[in-house]
DNA sequence: TTGTAGGCGTTATCAC
DNA sequence: GTGATAACGCCTACAA
């Protein structure tokens, strides 16, 4: 891109020759902060109302302290789930006046630590959030504590103690659906797991486990499918699941991307669902509800968790130390809630 | 957040002594300019790394006429549409050194314009992309020639002449995939338009009728639904369509997430699809392809039009001046392709 | 090919 | 309550 022009910028100096005070009043008023006279704040605010006075960011993180800025660290799967992501936590910085930098990156890549040392560095962030799997990398914990950035992580896996975070009691959750489906006669439920690096996969799994355990229904290994969260591996573990000798009559997808592509070979091969087969799925990205409404699935609004990691990374001044922050979850069934957990 | 620690941040300043040379030097190497001695080179490229130095963005945007970022103005109802758009053009901005800034911004609040001129003054980037319907918002692009900053505009409706874009021929598209849909032998084709505010939705609407219009088949205003390109309407519109007395054979949908809401209601009411009720959808969004095998579609892949969006306005100072950059579309049956279009 | 001086627009520090 | 003045880290312009 070509160089911009050197453009009639307005200025702080600009705004404190019309009003009558010096630069850092303005600037007091700008930031809220206290001793300035009334009158004075009045006068200043008019005049970069009138003005359409916006301070430069670039001027403000290299002066100050802060950068305004925060960085949201998100990949996954399931362009809903990155989505809402997004949608939520850039609504709590707006009226912050933060402005929010989603870094998407590539879990794939070894690239992710680099990219958050870049970041911080390079852009002088004030703070992130964290989704899985990269809520759970140590070396990316490690250089956050090293380089004193503060950050929330979302659903973390291990060392839960370790930095603010937000999650939901994914093991009891995948339980209660297990148990559900138990309760609607079924016996040989699927499930169909997610990637590996993510930890709510083993979470899910787990419950499910526990589940079956709790009702004396045996865990038979050949129910239980490889799964990354994105939806053709989803289709994948329904064919091979359906293609058992002794195929199971519900599927339980460990989130609802998956269960959509299950869904769909469930349709291709003329399989009723939910009559000759339950599918079930797990997270609440839209396409739970409006593309399945057979669908029954753990009911998680990832809004919800957005708004909960951008409140938590906002307030930290609010000095009130560590905080891990659970919220609950619902069991949806067939577009009608059920089942309420706090 | 809390201020953060004046950290021990390495500086240009740091590498300059460490390499014996003055800042300038390494100033011209960091930033690839010419006139600096090969092994001069060399020796301030090992240090950099070495000390891992990475420059202060906000200095360089404070100091220099660049800033290093750029923006996406992006607000769809397709949560594909959005992610494939932001990772492409995430892609190319890597590679060009440049920091792509998301804004997602919500079409029906009046804030756009102010959102944008925040985002020019206090982030004072180097360019935007703008897609639909931004793209073709006439405030917006009086203010960024006003401040003579860069853009591009994906799948303008109008004055295409105004600046840098690319699209597709979406009237040529829809005529395209209207016509097979009448080779395949259907006569009632029901249409369910995307958001008026799109200008691509007149367009595709256009092509609907022509081909109609071009096989002497009448159009019937009770086969076009009204719809704004979200899943929901898609659902809405089909049974509409669907309810009707005289009911169509296919339904032609003005996107994707559309055509995967009519799908869903197909399903619901057991209309075999494409035996029964043909359903076509466009924009492919990886929706179509992967949720839907069953969907015949434009094939008009998003990521492609993030990569020219991208290049086109990394590649301004090429100054070839405007430009418009027209992509190809094919159209997806059923999974396999045919009928490719340049 | 390399170096020096000055300033970008804001905040921090410390006087008044 | 308010205002000078010195940074912040880098780039531009100009000199050597």
């Amino acid at each position: 891109m070509p160089p911009k022009d050197v453009s009639l910028r307005v200025t702080i100096k600009d705004v404190s020759r019309e009003a009558g005070v010096s630069i850092k009043t303005v600037s007091r008023v700008l930031n809220d902060e206290k001793y300035v006279g009334a009158e004075t704040r009045a006068r200043v605010a008019a005049v970069v109302e009138r003005l359409h006075f916006r301070p430069s960011s670039a001027a403000r993180a290299l002066a100050g302290r802060r950068s305004f800025q925060i960085a949201l660290i998100c990949d996954n799967p399931s362009p809903y789930y990155v989505y809402e992501m997004q949608s939520g936590i850039r609504d709590r910085c707006e009226e912050a006046g933060v402005r929010m930098i989603a870094q998407p990156y590539d879990r794939q890549s070894q690239r992710l630590l680099a990219d958050i040392e870049s970041l911080i560095d390079s852009t002088q962030i004030d703070g992130l959030i964290l989704t899985p799997p990269a809520s759970d990398d140590p070396a990316v914990l490690a250089l956050l504590a090293a380089r004193a950035v503060p950050f929330v992580r979302v659903s973390p896996g291990q060392d839960a103690q370790q930095g603010p975070s937000t999650f939901i009691d994914n093991r009891r959750a995948a339980y209660d659906m297990t148990r559900y489906l138990i309760g609607l006669g079924h016996r040989r439920i699927g499930f169909i797991a997610g990637d590996p690096g993510f930890a709510t996969s083993a979470q899910r799994l787990a419950g499910y486990c526990d589940a079956l355990t709790a009702a004396n229904v045996p865990v038979d290994d050949a129910l239980i499918q490889p799964g990354d969260y994105g939806f053709a591996s989803g289709a994948a573990g329904a064919a091979a699941l359906l293609a058992l000798a002794d195929p199971p009559s519900a599927i339980f997808a460990a989130n609802d991307e998956m269960a959509a592509g299950a869904l769909s070979v469930a349709h291709q091969r003329g399989v009723k669902v939910p009559e000759a087969l339950s599918i079930a799925g797990f997270d609440d990205t839209p396409i739970a509800t409006m593309v399945w409404p057979p669908l029954t699935t753990i009911r998680q609004p990832t809004r919800r968790i957005a708004y909960q990691a951008a409140d938590l990374l906002l307030a930290a001044d609010a000095g009130d130390g560590v905080q891990q922050r659970e919220l609950g979850f619902e069991l949806m069934v067939r577009g009608s809630t059920a089942v309420p957990r706090a």
